[in-house]
DNA sequence: TTGACAGGTTATCAGTCGATGCCTACCGTC
DNA sequence: GACGGTAGGCATCGACTGATAACCTGTCAA
């Protein structure tokens, strides 16, 4: 009937491909503010087939978030598998924010992670939400580090979730002292950024 | 006609009572999750009243999330004006720890500026959340101490956010990762917070 | 060839939401 | 004591949303 045949997935692939469609719908207006309508647009498939494949609205966001999560998760595991680390070395830690930044440069990750912590009115997203950051702590801590290098690590990358939240890096003129703290936490990143 | 006679306020009295209501009911459910009925209950008037008084649904939650980030700057604010303030005093950078810590003890306000963060999708309210951390951020400036040393104090306040709006606090003996991350970022103000 | 399963759609619904229009009742004032 | 302005409610609307049901269709095994 239509001209260009819809190209029938396997469950698996589609899965896949509606979680990926997730991440850019949900990234845009978190979990309340994103139909799953919008989802389906963004994957090519109709709202029902969304709402169907995942059973509700609410265990597709899970998903996606812990999508999310898991993404930023092996980004690190894969710096510290790539190279020895030494947490007394501040050019590791480098690598380690480096990874970080590259990854925040798609903005999707970026601010489904942020819906979450922010959703987590919601308990089971809360509950997700926490496994997340649980887990990605410990690939931090892993490197055998002191829990404040952890912490500190932790807190300048919740720094940089915020401020690329609210898109300070693309308003470095209109606010002083915010265009101050926003090149003192991105440093050299910024560039890359904008 | 009713029985307990419904109590007139002047328009500013009942104003200030909506943002106030807007701030417990928008901390549970963010911008998009809270309806303006929600609002209306919180504070015992009627949905359409809400509406009217702000225009919008959006006015409302840019004066609310506006409150909020106010509230932190005059936290900090009146700890600078109690007692001079030395950048290289560890025990200072503490006082102005303690004042935020106190803060979130409320929940609500804390929630509200994440769920700002969070909705930064609509520009209006990025630029008001952009404003808000300016002005947070230039009275933490304002001690002379260096940009980096705000920045970590930031940053700081961004983790404590954070696992704060995640419960992590409560969520003590779930994970042992989160829940070593949760101890070093509150230190001794972990038990005032549960 | 047939049939059954899996991928996927259309139609539809019951509920919710923000907003608007119109009405009422209270209060100060002349 | 009439009157006008303002606080605030009530009814209602049109748009949207998540979910369900029923149906269609390509593919592969027997």
């Amino acid at each position: 009937m239509s001209t260009e045949t819809r190209a029938r997935m396997s469950a698996d692939d589609r899965r896949e491909q509606l979680l990926r469609a997730g991440l850019r719908a949900f990234s845009r207006g978190g979990y309340a503010g994103t139909s799953t309508d919008e989802v389906a647009r963004e994957a090519g498939v109709s709202q029902p087939y969304v709402v169907r494949t995942f059973g509700s609205k609410q265990e597709l966001f899970l998903q996606v978030l812990e999508l999310a999560c898991a993404e930023v998760r092996r980004a690190f595991e894969r710096v510290l598998a790539d190279a020895p680390f030494d947490p007394e070395e501040p050019e590791d830690w480098g690598r380690l924010g480096h990874a970080y930044t590259d990854l925040l440069a798609d903005r999707d990750l970026l601010m489904v992670m942020m819906h979450g912590f922010a959703a987590s009115g919601d308990e089971q997203i809360a509950a997700r939400a926490r496994a997340g950051m649980g887990a990605i702590y410990a690939v931090v801590a892993s490197t055998g580090c002191t829990d404040e290098q952890a912490e500190e690590f932790i807190a300048q990358g919740m720094l940089l979730n915020v401020m690329l939240s609210i898109r300070a890096h693309e308003h470095l003129d209109e606010s002083l002292p915010l265009a101050a703290l926003t090149r003192c936490a991105f440093g050299e990143a910024l560039e890359v950024l904008t």
